[in-house]
DNA sequence: TTGTACGCGTTATCAA
DNA sequence: TTGATAACGCGTACAA
């Protein structure tokens, strides 16, 4: 790989020259500049972001942390942050934390000594970790956090609007009649998982509903968890005629649970998830869902970063995103007050009452 | 950030000893070492990777540059990259190529700079970009290529079993006693599609079954393509009874083309995909499909890329996973000869001819 | 305006 | 075994 030293010998100039020409860090005359972009070009040069790091204490590169890939909603949001990241010049150094704290820690520290820009990160749980580095600490890299607020947390943030997302969703459930709604959280420790909790409850003391405790169930953000949640649920008396899944993932498990049982999405119990996912539409039913908007959660992340390296002393920001409510055929009306028991039913029962 | 120069302060030793301390690169004496140590632990030293780099002319980095992380095939192969490398120690730096040629050269260019020990790439198009830079150059970062092949590339290769797992599905439909068997390729260009497609026709041929060439549509691997190509397919006289969809989105939109002509899966016409989502597993009827290895796919790929970086002159390896054909529901056997036209015939036909 | 010399944090090469 | 010193490629203050 060429040097900038090579380039000043081929073009006949000294290393300065060839510096001030690349950096416009100083006028240089026409023809000699003329002959260091030539020279450039003959030799593809480009610079080593190595040392030009080294010297000026700070790389292009933004540090990505997240829980792990292999979530669906994560993708999306990596997608927005890298597209905005390189629409600026920054690339993008992805690590999955794997819900693993001594991993995320790992990442933590061994990015910061590449001396990145900035670093992104989505929590994996309560890190005390990411509390620490943020604080202040002026000369490092510019540390944002997305979709999870770690508890003490002081920096900038973009969330999504969880707790009202869950009260669309619920509430539409409320407007349709159902009175036993149930639902299934995330982890509560994450702050996401608890403002939609949050967002259910709220919803449905508004409408002077009553939830059962055993209504609330705590289940980690999988496809496994929402299935065995939901089979506790759908054997409870009164069985809920709802259920709000506070993912996709877990509204899977739900919909496996519900035809395992023989029971019938929306006839016997509707559904309701969390995220939007492309995939859960073609769910059968397809799958309403509290829509997230993970592209832009990421876009926005590197956007808040990037303004913050410019002016480091501004407040700090706590943008939330917008949820939308996506209808699907998962929800319906609540089944006729003395549900038959386990008995086929005529699936034609539609008469309300 | 303290420095190795600190160490050597606290530590009262030489620059140099710290260095041996850290990189076993000479025997130390246990007291000295033990002040070093010690001096390590108290400051909390990390070693810049940027400076070390910069020396030996090579990063822990490994560069890896993907199509589009958005599609659901590729987090695991992600994952499963990235765990293999952090496992040896090494970070994945994420590109999105987004099948844009010109920013797969600007990424290639650029992750150059930073000195990656090698890249990882799945290529977006027949890139011959990739060809070049792979030849030999002996002293650059290694070039492993996942998934396709790109037409001249001589290097280190991972694949999927493409053509053989083509084969098991269709031969799995001809089993079952289908005749009019059809296809969704994905963009032919592509080594992977192209395979899959040559699978599919040794099938056929085996079995000694025409297919009429309108039977064969090729679109881009998603489900708006493969939703177009089904509803022309679907209305071909005679109508295919079984669609072999050569990846798991087109798969979706061959779904919601047959139930948006207000067709029954499998009854009127089978479906089988490619890839194996889990999420697949979850379409009404559940979609039979040939499951790649995605995880193992990218863990392969770093395997390869570190023992070239051990030995750089052994011969090149193209190692090829193997697929397994995930039965599913969403197969059956094909409508008794005379297919009533659209007429509801009654569910229950299932007597063999 | 252009050229020179130094330093960023490491590793590698020598002397001691 | 240990310590001093020269690179690695680039940016920049300072001298010409």
């Amino acid at each position: 790989m060429p040097t900038m030293n090579e380039i000043a010998r081929l073009a006949e100039v000294s290393l300065g020259t060839v510096s001030n020409v690349l950096n416009n860090s100083a006028k240089v005359r026409e023809p000699l500049r003329r002959r260091v972009m030539d020279a450039v070009a003959a030799l593809g040069y480009e610079p080593s972001e190595l040392a030009r790091g080294l010297r000026r204490d700070k790389t292009n590169m933004i540090g990505m942390i997240i829980p792990d890939i292999t979530n669906p909603f994560f993708p999306a949001v990596v997608r927005g942050a890298e597209d905005a990241a390189f629409g600026s010049g920054y690339r993008l150094v992805l690590c999955n934390a794997d819900n693993n704290q001594s991993k995320e820690i790992a990442y933590m520290t061994q990015l910061r000594t590449y001396l990145p820009t900035g670093i992104l990160v989505i929590p994996s749980n309560f890190s005390e970790m990411t509390m620490q580095l943020g604080s202040s600490k002026r000369s490092g890299p510019v540390i944002v956090c997305l979709d999870r607020m770690p508890r003490h947390w002081k920096g900038d943030t973009v969330t999504v609007a969880n707790e009202e997302g869950a009260v669309q969703a619920t509430q539409h459930l409320i407007d349709l009649g159902h009175k036993h709604i149930a639902t299934i959280t995330g982890p509560l420790h994450l702050s996401g998982a608890h403002a939609r909790l949050m967002g259910f409850r709220r919803a449905l003391k508004q409408a002077a509903i009553q939830v059962p405790m055993e209504y609330v169930q705590e289940s980690s953000f999988d496809r496994a968890g929402g299935y065995s949640a939901a089979l506790g649920l759908l054997q409870m008396q009164p069985r809920p005629t709802a259920i709000f899944a506070q993912n996709d993932m877990i509204a899977m498990g739900v919909a496996m649970a519900i035809r395992e049982l023989g029971l019938l999405c929306p006839r016997d119990v509707s559904l309701v998830g969390f995220d939007g996912l492309d995939v859960t539409e073609l769910m059968d039913p397809p799958l309403a869902s509290v829509m997230q908007p993970g592209y832009q959660l990421g876009a926005m992340g590197i956007q808040l970063l990037l303004e913050r390296v410019k002016e480091p002393d501004r407040l700090f920001r706590h943008h939330v995103l917008p949820t939308t409510l996506r209808l699907g055929a998962s929800i319906g009306p609540p089944p006729p007050v003395r549900p038959a028991k386990k008995t086929r039913s005529s699936a034609a029962t539609k008469s309300k009452k």
